[in-house]
DNA sequence: GTACAACTTCAAGTAAACTTGAGGTCAAGC
DNA sequence: GCTTGACCTCAAGTTTACTTGAAGTTGTAC
């Protein structure tokens, strides 16, 4: 298998090392091994980089993604929790599409001020309920 | 209109006194005027708060939250950023499906390591195809 | 009319997630 | 075998989004 530097990995992820170097640091990444003081990664880090970066993007601490996925070798990941989170991701996920809607109608709106405009209010005020009843933080 | 005070505004939109200070300093929002000292608020600010968390929940900064919806006196909110912002949602919203599904397969899935399992190594490349094929950062 | 709880300001502190820079190491090509 | 460019470490700096605390002010209830 062949293993790949520290610019390859950044290269095939889109980070820069320094962030590569930082994941290392904290663990939410290991290298393979090291070539001198080199670190060498095995290519499935790139798979797991990309893992990563949908966590964040989903809100998620590195703490947690960490959680979610690091502890592989202690096979003891708990599964209640990563089904509360999914089910906070489908919620979000809800509010997400509400937004983009908003957004597509401020787009089009002629109302001079949002606030003013019926159908803007309605969509926030659906929203908003939506984030009421999702009381549950993770 | 009946005014808020800051307890108010905190009690309903559930986020603490200090937040609400915060966002009046950098402008997300404004009171309507003061009480003495004491800041008044209509009541659509909750509404305009519901609608900053919302854009936070989607990842965007307060910056860029002010600048959706925060111009509204000036009434030149540029619509193609906007509907570039809406674009950015869609590809985010599939994403987080992909993670949620990813999570919930992780939740059931006897494998012994994750990235072992054809069916979750599957899921990764279809997300970092979509994180790919989204090129651009908003 | 006075007490006091709830507000106020302003400066400083905090946490997460990185980035930057100085100074050092080393594998590979010539 | 030596240069060189890509790597390394470690400490300190940066940004965003707040929170905390000290010290002062004031609307409201008694």
């Amino acid at each position: 298998m062949k293993l790949l530097d520290i610019a390859e990995v950044s290269e095939k992820a889109g980070l820069p090392p320094s962030t590569l170097r930082y994941y290392d640091e904290i663990g939410l990444i290991t290298p393979a091994g090291r070539k001198g003081l080199r670190r060498q990664f095995t290519p499935d880090v790139v798979l797991q980089l990309a893992l990563i970066e949908m966590g964040k993007m989903a809100g998620f601490s590195l703490d947690e993604i960490a959680g979610m996925f690091g502890s592989d070798a202690k096979g003891d990941v708990p599964r209640e929790p990563l089904r509360r989170k999914a089910d906070g991701l489908d919620r979000q996920i809800r509010r997400m599409k509400t937004l983009r809607d908003l957004l597509r109608h401020v787009a089009e709106c002629p109302a001079p001020s949002h606030m003013e405009c019926p159908t803007f209010r309605r969509l926030v005020e659906l929203a908003a309920r939506h984030g009421r009843t999702a009381r549950s933080r993770n």
